[in-house]
RNA sequence: GCCGGGAUAGCUCAGUGGUAGAGCAGGGGUUUUGUAAACCUCAGGUCGGGGGUUCGAAUCCCUUUCCCGGCUCCA
């Protein structure tokens, strides 16, 4: 007999039982064995610690999508045996596989696989996991001519490899899985897709397949359900319907055009901004929209950006429609002896650049053609550095907060240690800047990710991404050092001691661009946009044609208290109107009627809550004063 | 850019080789309305663009633009 604790109890069993043999149910996947991750296939030999791990646990999801994209594959060699099996791993929401086939799948095909799918799991096939010697799995693979199979194993430094059976599939694989097919209960294939082998261009196109898996088809409803709801979001969606912009097909793809309604909101945000920037002791400046193109090759931008940049021709010179905006920020800084006095020096701009972003990666407002980027460089002395990115990581804290966003991703992009050599400045320069940043973010307290050779090659950076409807992100604010530019143009400062000495230059942009910021705030607020940010925030409605005149009054007053008021008086009737506007998620209704003559009063409704009841004009303003701020 | 799928009225969508449709939105009229859709009526389309096959194309083929889902890229 052997010890076993299981889940804090204490259980004795026969050695060679099997972990599953000591559960009743199915609802457990896989377990941890003295902290190792095992199959529950596994037979017990010794004293044990056991942990149980169920779809509940990130582990468990991960485990069980994984086995579902073996499942998946099992179903696409019955009926394809000519496609090659590339990888299958569990993602954030759900598993792929990649295949190698010469026919791309068809849409008709998913059902196809989905029925199969269906089969194996009826067949309850268990998964058998093998271990074999390094050569022999290669041997085993090389001979089922699964050459992505036989690349991976040979990328592999262990002596023994194992690898995952049911029936005649075989795929490598680490584990651990399921206990047998029968354990996938719910599962849905959900789109198909191009992937490069290793997401290298230079590589063949797998196809790959999106799916999603639960134990229970209630779980599965609901996550088909969510994403329904999620697709109601969709920025793209709603800026038509509340009329905030459009994409013309005539006018080009990427190209933002602002309705007045759209124009307003970016206005409002616009103007948040540069409040902001003022009280944080920025400069604005403005920098004209194209720039010859040697200040261009000074930048460095037409060696490493020449593809995404518009050229025109002027006169017999080359002219660039400005990608970025620091070489002009970077003038005017030159523009005179700059002294150790003026720095921090910050100058802030909402630049509008255009860049020839590849065609398939365009996507609403959120990947653009032209956009505006909330840009400022601070140009600052080296030990001015740490107190400079606190500033701004608090500003961007802030700010993102004012608009409901209070969680995000937060990125530490730094170089890769093991090649120093493809980036520019120096390694004190590097450290100098990697320590101010992580001070900083220490400072205000943020959670992050350390991203190792993810940074750019001037300098390493900060990144803060939003999340759209659908969980994808975004990135918006960031911030990074330059070691390029300060070299390449030569920005200087006059020291205390007379000598002239390069500054540090940071990027930073705290909505990122304007379009990518609105599109994350619309899918945030759902197109419900709080008091302060909607378009247009109050509709008067008088009853009945006899309530117009006093209804044009209260449009007069609340247009003097400084609100965006639109008066809708058609001939409908006011359920009818009440709907129309209620659908168009504007916050405030005020509803008149002979009642509200009489005792001069106003009647509100409130977006989505309905009916407040009636009260005074200046009642009513001052509860609009009480939520006009926004959040913070 | 690459792979796959698309594009029909302002919007959402039906229409698989034989005279282009519906609902909503829009115009006109009737209705004067009390907290989420009154009624009648009218108008609206080179079926994304171009080329081809066919007696005949929204429908089949080619091409191009744009969109969607991924991949890649993201100074």
């Amino acid at each position: 007999m052997i010890k076993v604790r299981m889940n804090d109890k204490i259980i004795e069993i026969e050695a060679g039982k099997r972990i599953v043999d000591l559960i009743g149910d199915k609802k457990y996947l896989a377990a941890r064995v003295n902290g190792e991750l095992r199959d529950i296939n596994t037979e017990i030999t010794e004293d044990v610690e056991l942990n149980l791990i169920d779809f509940s646990t990130e582990e468990g999801k991960e485990i069980y999508w994984h086995s579902s994209s073996h499942v998946m594959a099992m179903a696409v060699k019955k009926l394809f045996p000519d496609a090659k099996l590339a990888i299958g791993p569990a993602i954030d929401q759900g598993f792929y596989y990649d295949f190698d086939k010469k026919e791309p799948f068809s849409p008709d095909d998913l059902a196809k696989i989905e029925r199969k799918m269906k089969q194996i799991i009826d067949q309850d096939i268990p998964f058998e996991r093998v271990v074999m010697k390094n050569k022999e799995i290669l041997d085993f693979f090389e001979k089922r001519h699964e050459s992505y199979k036989v690349q991976l194993i040979k990328e592999i430094e262990a002596e023994e490899i194992s690898l995952y059976r049911n029936d005649d599939f075989a795929d490598l694989c680490r584990g651990p899985h399921v206990p047998s097919t029968g354990y996938i209960h719910a599962f849905k294939l959900l789109s198909l897709a191009g992937a490069y082998w290793r997401g290298d261009v230079k590589e063949t196109m797998l196809q790959r397949v999106y799916g999603i898996s639960f134990p229970t088809q209630d779980q599965l409803n609901d996550y088909l359900k969510k994403i329904e709801e999620a697709k109601k979001r969709d920025h793209r969606k709603l800026g038509t319907e509340l009329e905030l912009f459009s994409i013309f097909e005539e006018a080009g793809a990427g190209l933002v055009h602002w309705h007045p309604k759209g124009a307003t909101l970016r206005r409002i945000i616009e103007e948040y901004w540069i409040k902001e920037h003022l009280a944080a002791d920025y400069q604005l400046n403005i920098t004209p929209h194209i720039a010859r193109g040697r200040l261009w090759h000074q930048s460095g931008h037409y060696d490493f950006y020449r593809d995404n940049m518009y050229a025109l021709p002027v006169e017999n010179e080359e002219y660039i429609l400005k990608p970025m905006n620091c070489p002009g920020q970077i003038l005017i800084y030159k523009s005179k002896v700059r002294s150790y006095r003026e720095l921090p020096l910050k100058y802030a701009e909402l630049g509008t650049v255009y860049r020839n972003e590849l065609s398939g990666t365009l996507h609403g407002l959120l990947r653009v053609r032209g956009l505006t980027i909330d840009d400022a460089h601070i140009f600052c002395q080296p030990e001015q550095i740490e107190d400079e990115l606190t500033k701004v990581l608090e500003l961007a804290q802030k700010m993102l907060n004012k608009f409901g966003f209070h969680e995000f991703q937060v990125e530490l992009s730094v170089r890769d240690p093991k090649d120093k050599e493809k980036y520019m400045g120096s390694d004190e320069e590097w450290e100098r800047a990697e320590k101010g940043l992580i001070a900083a973010l220490k400072r205000v307290g943020l959670e992050y990710k350390r991203m190792e050779g993810e940074a750019v090659f001037y300098g390493p950076k900060i990144d803060i991404k939003l999340l759209d409807a659908l969980g994808r992100e975004w990135q918006a604010s960031t911030i990074q050092f330059d070691f390029n530019l300060p070299r390449r143009f030569d920005i200087e400062y006059m020291d205390r001691d007379g000598k002239h000495k390069q500054v540090v230059v940071i990027h930073r942009a705290i909505y990122g661009s304007l379009e990518r910021f609105i599109g994350c705030l619309i899918e945030h607020y759902a197109g419900s946009f709080p008091l302060w940010l909607a378009p247009v925030q109050v509709v008067v409605m008088p009853i009945t044609d006899k309530e117009n005149r006093y209804a044009q009054q209260i449009v007069k007053r609340c247009k003097k208290q400084g609100l965006r008021v639109a008066l809708n008086d058609k001939s409908e009737k006011i359920n009818y109107r009440i709907r129309e506007v209620e659908v168009s998620k504007v916050p405030y209704m005020l509803i008149l009627g002979q009642r509200e003559i009489v005792d001069k009063m106003v009647s509100v409704r409130k977006h989505k809550e309905g009916n407040l009841g009636q009260m005074k004009l200046k009642e009513f303003f001052s509860l609009l004063e009480s939520e006009q701020g926004g959040e913070n």
